[in-house]
Order: C-alpha cells, then structure tokens, then sequence
DNA sequence: TTATTTCTACCTAGTTTTAGGTATTTTGGG
DNA sequence: CCCAAAATACCTAAAACTAGGTAGAAATAA
C-alpha cells in the first residue's frame, strides 16, 4: 500500500448502502481498481475531494443532502478533470438531459452488468461519453410532449419574445424597436395567444419549452 | 440495382456543395454503404423521405430554410427509426445539448476523418449515441456561466416559482395555499431580488437557466 | 397583381405586478 | 432554550400588464 500505484482511484457516492458495498467488493477484485471511498451523502464527499485525488466518481441522483445533478456541476466546477459517470434508475429523459447539461462524463443504469460498468469507465476515462444501451435509446427519441403544437412565431414576435425575456417592459422594447408601445403591446397579445398562455412569466416558460429562446 | 440489398442508405442534408459531393465519393467507395441521396435544404429531404427508406441522415445545422436541429425533431417525429448524426462546425456547448434534446443519435465535428464517421454511423446504428472527441469534452465541461451565483430558495419560495411559472396570479397562488395575497407578493419580490431580476418574465428565464424549474 | 400575412397603431378599462418599506409569528438547528 | 432564518402579513402608490376589440399600411407569396 506504501506503493505508489497508478490505479484509477474510484469514489462512490449512493445512499443506498447495498449497492455500493456491493460494488465495491465487485470493482476491487479488478486490480486496475482502487475504491478510495465510499460516500452517503454529497456533503462527505464534497470535504473529501478536497485533499484527495479521485479520478472517478460514480454517482446516484437520489442524495439526502443534495440532488445528485447539482453535486455533478458542483465537482466539476471545483475539479474540471474529474470524471463523474451517473448510476441511476431514472429513465425520465429531462433528469439524463440535466445531467448532461450538468457536465457528467456517462449516465447508466442501475442495471447495467459489470462489464458494462468496467467498459464504460475505462471509456469514459479515454474521454467519451458514455450511456448505456437504454438510456441511448431513451436519449434518441425525443420527447414527444415538446414536440405537438409547435406555433409559429413571425420574425418580429421573435424579437419581441427575447426582449420580454431579458425583463424589459413595454416600453423599453418599443423606445429600442421605435414603435409605439400599443404596438408592442399587441405582439405580446399574439405572443400569448400563440402559445397559449396567460401571462409573461408563463410565455417565457413555454418558449423555453419549445426551444424559441436563444 | 434491381437487386435487394441490405447496405445502409445514407442521405446528406448540408448546403455545402463541396462537404456533400466530397463525401459522397468517400463514403462510396465502401460497399457497405449506399448514398441514397444529397440534398441542399431541408423542406427538399422532407419530401424524399416519405416515399423513400433511409437508414442514416448526416445533417447539417446551418441550412437556408430550417435550423438542422428543427429539422432533427421532424424527422425523429415522423420516422423514429431513423439514425440521425449532425455534421457540424458549431462547437457551442448549448448547441450540441439542444441537438440532443431533440433526439440526434449523435454529433460530429466536420473536421472529424473518414473512419471516425464510418464508425460512427455504424455505432449509431448499432443503438450507441455518437461523440467526436472534441464534442465529449466540450460536453463534459459544464459551462461555467450558468454555474455562478447559485441563489438559495428556501421550499416556499420554490413552489411559489412553479406556480408563477405556470402563469398563475398571485391570488390564485394565495387561494391554493391559504396565504394571504400579500404574503405571496413579498416572496415573489424575494425572488426577484434574490435573481436579480426585474419581473416575473424575466425570473422564469433566470429560473430555467440555473435549474429551478422541473 | 392579387391575396394573405405581418406589422403597425389605436381605444377602453380593469387587473396585476412592482417598489419601497415594516413587522410579527413560526420553524429548525445547535 | 435561544437564535437565525423563514414564512407570514401589512401599507401605499405608481407602473405595467392584460382582455376585448378594430383597422390601415407594408411586405410577401402565389
């Protein structure tokens, strides 16, 4: 142990004690793997990496602490080079989008195999990104809710819609646009009728849903 | 050609003249592959693909009538089946995450070579969603402008912010949670200055970036 | 060159939000 | 038990938004 040794360190980091002292005895039997922690909240963990060098993380989403999505961009903006991989049993595709969006390096399946979880941290290591075989499946159909009713917006509208987005009011878009502000008043009203909404705040909530906002 | 054959159709939508006919030649030259056709703008494959069977679309994402990653969507919506890999120079992180949302099977950089493309229209079809490298690591950096100054709700005024974001006023809010109407205008102006936002327009977009929102 | 859509602008009047506070009561940790 | 944070509630007045129209000019597509 005195040894220095250049084994891929590995954290976990599951409020289910099963799994990872299950894991755990699997993963070390591999020699090019070393378990340097095992973690039940966010917290620990967090204090942990600080004077420790991990070089995987493999992560649930359900935490006590903290949502397992927000620890993920939170080691990642701490320590760039980790790579943190996402065990989880959620299938809903925005929480696999979030995690991506939130910098994880994999998303797998609690069912995964354990070849399949060595395969995908070696790979992931070597720098890509991995999922496995159903949460791409998941990932390539897109969400069909997002996808019925998509209004078309005139150019104007568009414009409009990002000015309302970025807290202007009324008036403000229309002393910037030089028109009236019963005109922009007006865009808003179709803006709202479009997507069927029934306010601002709610507009802004849709446009994102159907991707109109930069 | 009258024979049936079992090689994998490929359609190119890019209004790169040069990047399709090039390829074309190249990826020809494999008989495993069939270039079914090339097309310049996206209404153009719309049309050819309701009478004709394509395995893999390469698309583009700067086209002259639609937006690659709209196009992706329609696609995907219409013809689930088909494997869809972008082709493209943007190497905006929010970009590549928008094609994923919209249900890409994967995402390459233009500069990638011929057996990272053939290999990766195999993966893709195989089930696997497709990286280049360059797009793994973008993606497994999150972007730091969306993580500073992560503004701490408190639980009543999370579900205050779905609420607004679900265009309710402030006294239906009031009424569905038996507070007072004034109550839920001081925290709605909590949330705005803990956002720093203007209105409530403006808060829903600021809660969307930084993850607040289901 | 029509026809249609888009953009522009107006009216009225009610509703809602926002800004600037203060202040009491719960609640949750330590 | 005590303290800090959170949740509740209030006041006033201005500003902004929303709903229900109508309608002429300008741009665009057929």
């Amino acid at each position: 142990m005195a040894i220095q040794d250049n084994r891929i360190k590995i954290a976990f980091v599951d409020d289910h004690p099963l799994i990872t002292q299950g894991l755990k005895t699997l993963l070390e039997r591999d020699d090019q793997l070393d378990i340097v922690g095992l973690f039940d909240n966010g917290a620990s963990f967090l204090e942990f990496i600080v004077g420790h060098e991990v070089d995987v993380v493999l992560l649930d989403i359900g935490l006590p602490d903290i949502n397992g999505m927000e620890l993920c961009k939170q080691i990642k903006t701490e320590n760039p080079g980790v790579v943190i991989i996402l065990l989880s049993n959620h299938t809903e595709r925005s929480i696999i989008l979030q995690t991506m969006q939130n910098g994880a390096n994999g998303y797998l399946l609690k069912n995964a195999s354990l070849p399949k979880l060595k395969e995908a941290i070696f790979k992931a290591i070597a720098g890509q990104i991995v999922y496995s075989e159903e949460v791409s499946q998941i990932l390539s159909q897109p969400s069909q809710k997002q996808l019925q009713g998509i209004p078309k917006l005139t150019k104007r509208e568009m414009e409009i819609l990002q000015f309302i987005a970025e807290g202007k009011t009324s008036g403000q878009i229309a002393a910037e646009l030089y028109l009236s502000v019963l005109t922009v008043d007006t865009h808003r009203k179709n803006l709202m009728q479009k997507l069927e909404v029934k306010n601002a705040a709610e507009l802004i909530r849709a446009a994102v849903q159907h991707q109109l906002l930069s």
